[in-house]
DNA sequence: AACGGTATTGTTCATTTGAACGGGCGGTGT
DNA sequence: ACACCGCCCGTTCAAATGAACAATACCGTT
């Protein structure tokens, strides 16, 4: 039905009154004499014939459109993509740790479970993290140390240093993130510290987690956490990477292998139970396990610079 | 303070969530992990800082912006401003009926009471009315008729022939507008017939009058209601015209006249205390009474020509 | 370091708004 | 002419929104 002058005149007045000068529906409905339901009526047609014209200015450097893209093509809560100032890897991870945090303050306030894991990326992370002073928040670690059981530094410092900088309780897992065999595993668990803290860590708020790639020069490898010859394993069995040492293959279907039972921190299922997952990455050599891990829908939250949010939407 | 760019892209993001996405601020709140309320008060900023643009498209051929301007500047709830095909004031009159009954079926929804007074204006109203079957309806005479005793017409006429428009019940004055005392009023007025019906004009949902003016060809004069001696005086007292026989000056305060104890029909005051009087009148020669109308608040809605919305705005 | 002022946050509550439902009106076809 | 169908309207109710208030944290100053 087209409208005659008549209507669009009135459709105008209206659309004015109610979002140029404030009025509600029922005080236009008044003075013009028709109902309040009839004044919401008429709004919705004068948007739905755009007569009423919202615009949302796009800030200009800024990826706010990629960033919307990802997160309707990925069901993603939030996706933030930096522009990193150069290519170089160390400078990638570097820049991604202030946006990471930028997300982290948004929805921390001085209280509440973070969960972290562990990786290089996260590193940058926490060294971007400014200081707080929130006494009931927890940092507890999403999976066990990592690094030879003499050096097992890593995993607990990061969470460490996490919670020393928020000022927040630190919860940390006395115990390494891979063991020797499942028997090990499940004699660690009894114990209640580890797995109190375990349990802890899967009803966290917030968890903040690397994405990590089997390299044989990552740290992990290095580590010795992992030997090159369960890498291959894993490989072979289509594994792309990790979210804290859960592999997944590329389509985000967890890999099933031994190592799993081996593991002392959660599981994917357990991650994605976790009401908020942001997950840090970037750098070229990542596009493939990024992609993998949006498609398990492991994290709600990607931050990544903006030559891996561009692939990530190059084919449907 | 200013908006940092990190600030501004979540503005943005909200923004287009809310607006474009359609989503409540509820769901953005935990989407975006912070609270309802922040949301509303980011999407409050984004319109003031005019991220958020609204804009309402103005129709074309229309004296929309010119009918606000008129509705802010004298505080009416609705003003209708039509181009008369010519100014010949017999082509103005005929082309304000048809937008004058678009205001009366906007808020008449086959129920209420409608007053009309009297006028060569209404006349034209009066043919624009489609046939209606509103049998709830009531149409009143808002004073008595007007003419000389055995030509008792007009005034009833407009009423009557409203009323069968509409399918309406009429509530006819049976007397003249104008006695020839003050006593000949009070004792027409102890007559419950005649008291009955202006107490229910007083109390009608809308009025719809005509705005006079004396000059001495009007019918009002012609039918001999008023002597030309009287309007002398009244001009004498600065009367610029009438709305139902009632005179005031150009700043809208009515004018005292003995005249005034000889009218059957509402005073300014039982006018005022309508909901919603519609005034209709143009041409040239009325600007200045429909000015003052307009100052004396007198009525709510105006249906006039284009050339005298023009004059009403020139000068504060 | 203590203080006060300012800004920001969340809570509560009233208002505003839109969705679902049911009734009435007018138009249409037989 | 009558019945049927579809559209439009108002009512009711639940959801969404914004305002007022109080508490808290953060800032600069003394």
């Amino acid at each position: 039905m087209a409208i005659t002058g008549d209507q669009e005149r009135l459709l105008y007045k209206i659309a004015k009154a109610y979002y140029e000068d404030g009025f509600t529906q029922g005080q236009i409905g008044k003075r013009f004499g028709i109902s309040r339901i009839k004044v919401s009526r008429l709004l919705q047609q004068a948007r739905q014939e755009k007569l009423v014209q919202i615009t949302v200015i796009s800030p200009e450097d800024s990826h706010a459109d990629l960033e919307r893209e990802l997160e309707s093509t990925y069901g993603l809560d939030e996706a933030v993509v930096i522009s990193p100032s150069s290519a170089e890897k160390p400078v990638v991870t570097a820049e991604l740790g202030p946006a990471a945090v930028g997300c982290l303050l948004r929805c921390l306030q001085g209280d509440g479970v973070l969960s972290v894991s562990w990786g290089s990326t996260l590193l940058s992370v926490v060294d971007a993290v400014p200081v707080k002073h929130w006494p009931d928040m927890t940092v507890v670690q999403v999976m066990g140390g990592l690094g030879r059981p003499e050096a097992e530094v890593h995993g607990n410092d990061i969470a460490r240093r996490m919670a020393q900088a928020f000022g927040a309780r630190p919860r940390l897992i006395s115990a390494p993130g891979i063991v020797a065999s499942k028997m090990v595993r499940d004699s660690l668990l009894a114990d209640p510290q580890i797995s109190d803290t375990m349990a802890l860590s899967a009803k966290s708020d917030v968890a903040m987690v690397g994405i990590g790639v089997p390299v044989p020069d990552s740290v992990v490898m290095q580590a010795g956490a992992i030997l090159a010859e369960e890498v291959e394993q894993l490989k072979a069995r289509g594994a792309v990477g990790d979210v804290a040492l859960r592999f997944f293959d590329k389509d985000g279907q967890p890999i099933k292998h031994e190592i799993n039972d081996r593991i002392i921190g959660l599981d994917l299922d357990q991650i994605q139970r976790i009401p908020r997952v942001i997950g840090v990455a970037g750098g070229a050599e990542k596009f493939e396990v990024i992609r993998a891990a949006l498609r398990g829908k492991f994290i709600n939250v990607l931050v990544t610079d903006d030559r891996i949010a561009a692939r990530l939407l190059e084919k449907p």
